[in-house]
DNA sequence: AACACATATCGCGTTACTTCA
DNA sequence: CATGAAGTAACGCGATATGTG
């Protein structure tokens, strides 16, 4: 999907939210190309943004719905940097107060960590932490299939993933061309912690990552990988439910376009049938931009139709996803 | 103050591995 | 059992922010 392309510069602009443009001209409306198949068939929970003020909703790029426009506003306004930072504020006040997760309590599943690791990146304090193993994690496939990844440090080389003959000090096997990219599993109880987490915040400032690397015996490198991955499921999974909305929006337009063409041929074949009673016609249909919502109505529309959330009727509603791990049926 | 550099973190795209139908 | 698809941990890279000399 090029969606990502797009997602990217609207990341970088920090305006747009959506990733998609949407370019609809009332007399030729675009159509959308419909979501992949494998969109349709995952199990998506939609909850409109504005009827469920409670509902949990990505973080900070914060949606408001302007009609069939939607608006995007990033972290109320603030760039991407003054984003961070209120975020980063935000997160250390929070463990300040809380200076514990409550969801961190209880989990010990796995055993005590072992050893160290090296990053190419330096040596962030709480990363150097002890590494730790996950006896639950199922372990992946101990033989290497292709060399190591040229990033010498993170997980490359843990020992995370013990090795088959015992030992499981410092794999740096890994590391001279011989080694795989080992991918342990997170067990359910690690996923589950991880996961309240993420609802609590979708991202970690150093002192929680490094605690929640300590209770789920991760290392913190682990836990902020998953987060990143957490981040982008999400956000993939939001930009399939913003394409399938702005598909039924491009569809309710095209109908739009079908029936005002309809009724502008009809007005003009009426004025060549009977052009003085047509002068005495009130103007037949004006179209009109809804100020609010910034839709185009016609004032037969306006006369018509119940407002019960705009001038001009329902607004449309942007769903937004809301998510738990996803998991195959 | 301006600059260069190191470090940390992020998003994105991709890869490789695991799991399951 | 083999296989393909889906899910996901991990990686590489570029961008950006921040701290330090």
């Amino acid at each position: 999907m090029e969606m990502t392309v797009n997602a990217r510069d609207e990341e970088r602009h920090g305006s747009l939210g959506l990733g998609l443009s949407l370019s609809l001209s009332i007399a030729t409306a675009a159509p959308v190309e419909p979501p992949p198949p494998a969109a349709a068939q995952r199990a998506i929970t939609i909850a409109p943004i504005s009827s469920h003020p409670a509902a949990p909703v990505p973080p900070h790029p914060q949606w408001w719905n302007g009609g069939a426009g939607l608006f995007f506003s990033p972290a109320s306004g603030m760039d991407r940097s003054l984003e961070r930072k209120h975020h980063q504020k935000q997160q250390h006040e929070a463990a300040f107060h809380s200076h514990e997760m409550p969801f961190l309590r209880g989990i010990d599943v796995n055993r005590a960590p072992a050893g160290g690791e090296s990053r190419t990146r330096g040596s962030c304090s709480e990363d150097e932490e002890p590494a730790a193993s996950s006896p639950n994690s199922t372990l992946s496939s101990l033989s290497g299939k292709r060399p190591a990844a040229t990033r010498s440090g993170d997980l490359e080389g843990s020992d995370h993933t013990p090795r088959a003959g015992g030992g499981g000090s410092d794999d740096e096997d890994s590391g001279a061309g011989g080694g795989s990219r080992k991918k342990l599993r997170l067990s359910k109880d690690q996923a589950v912690v991880l996961e309240e987490s993420f609802k609590e915040h979708n991202t970690l400032n150093p002192k929680q990552k490094a605690a929640l690397a300590k209770q789920l015996n991760l290392k913190p490198r682990q836990v902020e990988v998953w987060f990143q991955n957490r981040r982008a499921r999400t956000k993939l999974k939001q930009t399939e439910v913003d394409c399938e909305f702005l598909k039924r929006c491009c569809d309710t337009l095209t109908e739009e376009n079908r029936r005002l063409q309809r009724e502008v041929a009809e007005l003009r074949a009426l004025k060549l049938v009977a052009p003085h009673q047509y002068a005495r016609m009130p103007p037949p249909t004006t179209l009109t931009m809804c100020p609010s919502c910034e839709r185009l109505a016609t004032a037969d529309d306006a006369a018509r139709r119940p407002a019960p959330t705009g001038p001009w009727g329902p607004v449309p509603v942007r769903p937004v996803f809301v998510d738990g791990p996803a998991r195959r049926s």
